[in-house]
RNA sequence: GGUCCCGUAGCUCAACUGGAUAGAGCAACUGCCUUCUAAGCAGUAGGUUACAGGUUCGACUCCUGUCGGGAUCACCA
């Protein structure tokens, strides 16, 4: 069945009859044949010249008309410096085709009883969220998707950041301009109105700096003493001394937050199985960092500040616990890591979706669980993934240049409205059927753009630019996509039933199909290389890599007018393999496919 | 300054983890709609893979150095 693993015992056994030398056969290496040249398969021969000391050709010869001769599954081979370049037959291309077809969901793997975590998404609760956060959001989501079609049951969560002097910022803003505003009563979105504040209480901190420096005082000085930030320090005071009145503004402007939230998500399609509150993890997370400071493996300077000497890690000292006793970022971070092992004991691996600004932070966490003695420490993993830059460098709240995510979803459906509409497509739609088609045409366009870059890598955005719709894009694979489902409507209508089987007399096989084939053959392994990679893209670039193939044969190729039919229903049947796929790829990356557009 | 990441066509990105003449899309130019959806397909042009060495039969990929860009090293999150 699978074709590279009988390839390599053929090539095996003829070095054996050849040379009289044994070589295992997971040690012949295999890869795809280039475009350049004939075949689909290539043997590579470098490391046999070596052995056999003999020129790498000749052996590619020797071996090709070996497997000729006693292979019945060879077509063709030519050889190319040190290639063995081998092409399969008829049969072979059938069976193997036949092989994926069958398959109910090929290249997905039934659960294997192990269990993950994966977080993300995690943000603060004084703003919306911008374009970085889909980053991660698609990310995390999509990652979540992988390793679960590699048989892994995942727990996806997030830590929200929802205590701490951010929000208090926003409360003080609130509570000095609101008058009592809210979300339902100015009709602006949670997560925006209560990011309203926030900026609303940097202005009025710049102002109240400004006034101060035109008096003479320093910058530092204005800013430590501003009268506005002392408000929101005394609100932080007064939340961790559970003050009523504050702990209640404090839930309610939160929960406007996650009304916010909860909107984009569900318009980004993603939900999460848990959500953790650093409010409800701070205090398990002081109370480790306490145990470790009795066993001693954490010190107390004479201020009282808790830390941990990592020096001999190549790391620095950390503090855990300030000196006034309120705690900082990392240690709630130790409280939760610890609290998620315990409420899933089954998880072997705890992912860590969050931007590579964060990866020393990282590194002291692991090291830090690692210390504390938890064993699992080794298996946390911080999924680090590149910033998102503009044209004219990072995005910066203060200056305004942030991509709001709300925004940018908004704009995108705008341009597949008018897209659409240009292009004439949506005759029979009824407004219903329009509204579905414009944000699943947006979203699938965003989603793309955002994954098909490896996560590592910094990314571009210029929001002068907006999201391409042809190429490499997410709308080209719909398109794609809805051109075979147009396909098979028809043949459907034409009274063509599918049975699809290896007995079919179909004459010959060409190379468009071939190629499409091939590339659906290997789709177990991209997701297998997705997966243990943690990326995403490599499954995107896949789903292009199958398009633009099919584009390929769906112009060279008529389906109807064949004569020959079974020809005809092998067409079809690869046709809706091909629809198969790239639906359960994209699925793989959060994007769900529209059948016409 | 220490540590880490990045540098590939004018622009945005690939390159199966060391393999063939480094590939796509956008932008430019040329063809293809009486034929299954032209959001498509084919073609032209565009490169000393930042630079200099080294390892190897073979380097965008590994090692060393240089230059350029970014991140991080807080009683911020």
């Amino acid at each position: 069945m699978n074709i590279e693993k009988k390839l390599k015992t053929s090539v095996s056994s003829a070095i054996h009859s050849i040379y009289s030398h044994k070589i295992k056969s997971d040690d012949i290496q295999i890869q795809s044949t280039s475009n350049e040249y004939e075949g689909y398969y290539t043997i590579l021969l470098f490391f046999l010249s070596k052995i056999f000391s003999e020129n790498p050709a000749k052996i590619g010869e020797k071996i090709g008309n070996h497997l000729i001769e006693n292979e019945d599954f060879i077509e063709s081979f030519n050889v190319e410096k040190g290639f063995l370049n081998i092409d399969i037959n008829k049969i072979s291309w059938l069976k193997l085709f036949f092989n994926i077809y069958s398959e109910k969901d090929w290249g997905f793997k039934m659960n294997i009883g192990k269990e993950l975590m994966v977080e993300f998404s995690s943000p603060n609760t004084n703003k919306p969220l911008h374009l970085g956060h889909l980053r991660n959001i698609f990310l995390g989501d999509s990652i979540s998707r992988i390793l679960k079609a590699v048989g892994y049951k995942v727990h996806r969560v997030q830590i929200i950041n929802d205590r701490g002097i951010h929000i208090c910022k926003s409360m003080v803003a609130w509570i000095k301009f609101g008058k009592g505003d809210s979300p339902e009563k100015s009709g602006i979105k949670g997560d925006h109105f209560v990011g309203k504040y926030y900026v609303l209480y940097q202005e009025e901190l710049n102002k109240e700096i400004n006034q101060k420096i035109k008096k003479g005082v320093t910058k530092e000085e204005a800013e430590k003493n501003a009268q506005i930030f002392n408000e929101a320090k005394n609100l932080l005071i007064k939340w961790e001394n559970r003050d009523p009145e504050t702990i209640k503004l404090w839930k309610k402007m939160n929960k406007w937050v996650y009304e916010g939230f909860d909107k984009t998500y569900e318009t980004l399609g993603v939900d999460f199985d848990k959500i953790y509150y650093e409010s409800e993890t701070y205090l398990y997370g002081k109370k480790e960092v306490e145990k470790g400071l009795k066993k001693k493996i954490f010190f107390q300077k004479n201020d009282n500040s808790i830390w941990v000497d990592l020096n001999k890690y190549g790391l620095d000292n950390k503090l855990l616990v300030r000196s006034d006793g309120t705690s900082v970022y990392i240690t709630q971070d130790i409280g939760t890591a610890i609290l998620r092992f315990r409420d899933f004991p089954k998880i072997e691996k705890q992912i860590y979706t969050v931007g590579n600004e964060q990866e020393y932070h990282f590194k002291v966490l692991f090291k830090i669980l690692e210390i504390q003695g938890f064993d699992w420490a080794k298996e946390c993993y911080h999924l680090s993934y590149g910033m998102i830059d503009l044209p004219s460098g990072k995005m910066k709240s203060r200056e305004g240049t942030v991509v709001d995510a709300d925004k940018l979803l908004e704009e995108m459906v705008h341009i597949s409205e008018k897209r659409t509409k240009e292009l004439g497509k949506i005759k029979d739609f009824n407004k219903n059927e329009q509204k579905l088609l414009f944000d699943k045409i947006a979203l699938s366009a965003i989603k793309y753009f955002l994954l098909k870059i490896d996560p590592k890598k910094p990314m571009l955005f210029d929001p002068n630019e907006s999201i391409d719709f042809q190429g490499n894009t997410g709308p080209f694979i719909q398109y794609t996509y809805a051109r075979i489902i147009s396909i098979l409507e028809r043949a459907k209508n034409k009274g063509i039933k599918e049975d699809f089987n290896t007995n079919l007399n179909v004459k010959s096989i060409n190379e468009f199909e071939k190629k499409i084939v091939y590339l659906l053959s290997i789709f177990p392994d991209k997701i297998l290389v997705a997966a243990s990679d943690f990326s995403p893209s490599t499954i995107a670039n896949y789903i292009y890599d199958l398009s633009k193939a099919y584009n390929r044969f769906y112009q060279e190729i008529s389906i109807f007018k064949e004569e020959d039919n079974e020809t005809i229903l092998f067409r079809i049947s690869l046709s809706k393999s091909v629809s198969k796929i790239i639906s359960s790829a994209m699925k793989l990356l959060g994007i769900n496919m529209t059948s016409k557009m």
